[in-house]
DNA sequence: TCTACAATGTACAGCGACTGTAGAAGCAAG
DNA sequence: CTTGCTTCTACAGTCGCTGTACATTGTAGA
């Protein structure tokens, strides 16, 4: 057993050390510390030897970064949304309308993969197995025009963007 | 009208440019070169100013290196493929398997994305839009067990890469 | 107390597949 | 000759981390 368990149930609600906040929130340490340097992260107390010491605040808000990103969300995303909860009161129109705009990439991206779904099982289906010479998966790759669909260019459909969240002022 | 088009169009079946390249089989002119430093597209003869010019090998080659980029292969992928064509003769299995592990990827991803899309979809149903401190949203956001699937995490779903495709030795 | 090892600190390189930039040089047309 | 386009090389930046190197600190067992 590590030793930092032990250590670390003695004094469960008093700060924790940044392992046992990336144990209990699912992240990587090097990840807390990037999070913290891009700004997304408050910069936590530190001991007398300089060790980062977190609060349930610090698990909340990494909670809530880590399960975003999961969802899909850029972290301009998660930044905009986190500046909207802190000036707390109004409406939630504008984190809504982010998500919104999250689904809609989403969307996209599933119409696309459908259609790179459908041409790989065409070509595969299509290919009789025989000869690298003959081979319908290497003719398709080389053709765009025996494709059925517009299957667009690679990766095109990106995540929400500072550019789609702050158009060019 | 661009100079290029005229000058170009007068020795069509010549040697081209690398812009004209770039034109004719839809890529950028660094996509080329980048694609001739990692190795993938071979190095073309220059002219006696050190220009690169290419024929129509290069055409076909490009073509099938940026509809394979369009499918969703990965270099490593295309690379491999590439191998194969050039070794000419013998069975097609092999990129046959390629493209099976391809089309493996982008049912993965598919998969993953449906229950993005399903989470968005709810919690955006979920929130009756009214404010920031009961927002539905931020709420599901902050908290993984308000989800209804598991939809994992962040782009863990990867191309057919390096590893996939030789894998350790 | 000594020793080993775990955890943390900073700083920086690397991933994948490009894209953009800087600065120099060439080339053709007006 | 000047203008404007293209090309050349070399290198930095994108995104969201992840891994590494090396130094320091903390803790537990002997
Ligand atoms: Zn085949
Ligand atoms: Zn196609
Ligand atoms: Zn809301
Ligand atoms: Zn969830």
């Amino acid at each position: 057993m590590p030793q930092k368990e032990k250590h670390q149930a003695k004094k469960s609600r008093a700060n924790m050390s940044i392992g046992t906040l990336a144990k209990t929130a699912g992240a990587k340490v090097q990840t807390i510390r990037y999070y913290e340097e891009i700004g997304i992260m408050p910069r936590p107390d530190r001991t007398h030897s300089n060790r980062r010491t977190y609060t349930q605040e610090a698990v909340k808000r990494l909670r809530f970064i880590r399960h975003a990103r999961e969802l899909g969300f850029s972290i301009p995303a998660i930044r905009a949304m986190i500046e909207l909860q802190s000036l707390s009161g109004g409406p939630c129109a504008r984190v809504d309308e982010i998500a919104g705009q999250q689904l809609d990439v989403v969307r996209a991206k599933i119409t696309r993969l459908k259609a790179l779904e459908n041409e790989l099982t065409r070509m595969l289906n299509c290919c009789d197995g025989s000869d690298i010479a003959t081979c319908r998966v290497i003719e398709v790759l080389s053709d765009h025009s025996l494709c059925e669909s517009e299957h667009g260019s690679p990766e095109n459909i990106n995540m929400v963007s500072e550019k789609t969240l702050f158009p060019r002022n």
